[in-house]
DNA sequence: TGTACATTTGCACAATCATTCAAATGAAAA
DNA sequence: TTTTCATTTGAATGATTGTGCAAATGTACA
């Protein structure tokens, strides 16, 4: 059984359907795509990883991630905007922390699921 | 305290000497994120969700991705590659899967971690 | 064999993005 | 105030990547 809509051929009508109401629960996958990318980068990875063992100021970040202080500081600014981490000033220097415990769960399951290959 | 090393200033040294320890242990950032970023696409994390409820043919899997056959077949080499989908073949038909339940399990850890704010 | 259809592959292009440099801002000390 | 240092911001660039088109491959059927 098949059929044409738009120069799409789809060859099994019922279960297209029966997936595409499956699917549309849920939050789209623009915004699960948006937040994965966030983390889907090896110098925001080293942050966020850094940050899982201590609250750290930009300067000391520098030197575990190895990235020039502004590349740093443009990085911190997307995960601040992405909610993954926050930030205090205590005069000259900015503290950054984690926001929640979200994020160590899910880069536990990512290691796991590393190694277990 | 602070010490200056290649440029780049270091305000807490033993806190950077403990982070950089810890973070030793553990796959690389590296494999980490190549792995992230294979979710961290709306086409590939619908063909995941997709395949999350049904094992599906590209032609189907085209229809519910929305997007053309080639372009869908570029993204499941790259699914395949990273060993999250396996496909076998029926006749002229490829029928495409999930690999494993780990993809399951993170998929459904963001979307709750995406739900909770 | 040749035809028809599903899928894959190679190439090209537009768009996104991570990074650096230089300049600006914030904040404390002199 | 001026100076000094930590951090942020804006602009520019090189690299990566998601996508579609056209051609090639795989598979079954006539």
């Amino acid at each position: 059984m098949s059929s044409d809509i738009c120069d799409i051929t789809i060859i099994h009508q019922s279960e297209v359907d029966r997936v595409a109401k499956a699917m549309a629960s849920g939050p789209s996958v623009t915004v699960m795509a948006d937040f994965l990318k966030a983390l889907a980068d090896p110098t925001r990875l080293k942050v966020i990883q850094a940050l899982r063992h201590a609250e750290l100021c930009v300067c000391d970040l520098t030197a575990l991630v190895g990235i020039s202080v502004s590349g740093l500081s443009h990085q911190l600014r997307y995960l601040r905007n992405m909610n993954i981490v926050k930030f205090r000033r205590d005069g000259k220097l900015a503290y950054y922390s984690l926001k929640d415990e979200h994020i160590s769960q899910l880069v536990d399951l990512v290691s796991e699921h590393i190694n277990e290959r």
